[in-house]
DNA sequence: ACCTGAAATCTGATATATCAAGCTGGAAAT
DNA sequence: ATTTCCAGCTTGATATATCAGATTTCAGGT
């Protein structure tokens, strides 16, 4: 590739095209807190560190500017922007925007989402008893997914998607609360019930509750573990 | 600049970037539908006719996939993703986070914001009876404004900046109705009679529902319209 | 006519070169 | 010693060249 060696922590695997891998890249250190806020990135130092040139990585930052994560100053530097307040509001953002997708998927449910809805939180509930965090955490991704599903908002599924900052540890290390999990069900039970009965507002004011106490849970976690 | 000449409308103003300059350009394009939905983007066409080089353009389409309007499928070609469902779906996103802002605003306004909304409302009920529609324009902005600096939210605000379509000739042609003009007014004195007595779930619904109400006014304005 | 596949071509992805704005350090003036 | 200012350097912005995947075209076979 370059002149150089690639720094990268794994030779740059072919999956996709570099500057999604990099996107990836820059924006997981960024939100885990390897890239502190306010600190400086040079556009050819770090291409050169990832091994690649600056074409991938500068439309990479493009992309983390349109997101908010980093600033760029014309003809200055890209800056990092990210800190403990924006993080907050990135989980307000999540809770706003899943919040209407509950709203409207409670106006555009079918038997069929409904029925699907049901058989995930039967599965959770069994679960619950098996202590197996792993599948309760693909479970609860796949109740969300089915909440999506039926409100038929495309756009509005994939903004929310650009407000998640917990990595898969994250997630790991919430759920391993034991009051935690109970508490995640009984909320999803709850939401699923209200969108069964087509009550917008009622689905949209527990999944707005629910998305911001179990964000809350997560931000407390990552400013304890201070990484 | 390039070898071709520019068939940019207005020859390439350096106010700002080249790659800002066109992605206001594009994005305009889109949102305005002179360029219609699925419709294909060829980077080198697209560059050359703007007069410039592949850098800044495949820049601004990074940011435009960022938000959702164009999607760009690897070593195939970018297409134009937008269309009447998804310009809803942005003003569910728009309502879903500015109600999130009145919230918060509710939960952290200051005596002085308050007084400042005030001020602001009658200047508009006066607007209301001169019908200047461009002051009205101008005060309403303003009065966002003040609940967004209430608000403290930064992350927040911006990300509702993102979900804007509408340019200054369609907000000046939803204002020019009476009722319009006189509802709008009406929804401003209820939310921010709602922040002011700090009741954050009221602004938020209030909020929700007005910007939706005048988003479904703008929505059948434009599709009638068809441009 | 229809299928097959390899060459030609198109085009996005990546790399490299060039340009110009802003910073820095030190020399000169006061 | 302090300030001013210009030269050189740094670095983001832009342009251009190269690479490689995908599509198209068309010759050759059935």
């Amino acid at each position: 590739m370059g002149g150089e060696d690639a720094l990268l922590p794994v030779e740059p695997v072919f999956l996709k095209s570099l500057r999604d891998h990099v996107y990836s890249l820059v924006r997981d250190a960024i939100v885990s807190g390897r890239l502190k806020g306010g600190e400086k990135l040079n556009e050819r130092q770090l291409a050169s560190q990832l091994g690649i040139s600056t074409t991938p990585l500068k439309e990479a930052l493009r992309v983390l500017e349109a997101e908010g994560l980093v600033r760029s100053e014309p003809r200055r530097g890209i800056y990092v922007t990210f800190n403990a307040a924006q993080a907050e509001e990135m989980m307000l953002a999540r809770a706003a925007i899943e919040s209407m997708i509950a709203r409207q998927a409670a106006k555009r449910v079918n038997e069929d989402q409904i029925a699907r809805m049901r058989a995930l939180l039967v599965e959770m509930r069994a679960g619950l008893e098996t202590v197996d965090v792993l599948q309760l955490i693909a479970l609860n991704e796949r109740f969300h997914n089915v909440i999506h599903e039926a409100s038929g908002c495309d756009y509005l599924r994939r903004l929310q998607s650009g407000q998640n900052i917990y990595n898969h540890t994250a997630r790991l290390s919430v759920l391993s609360e034991e009051r935690e999990r109970f508490l995640a069900v009984e909320e999803h039970e709850a939401i699923a019930s209200a969108i069964a009965a087509r009550e917008p507002d009622l689905a949209e004011r527990l999944m707005r509750d629910h998305v911001i106490r179990s964000g809350e849970k997560h931000l407390v976690r990552v400013s304890q573990a201070g990484n």
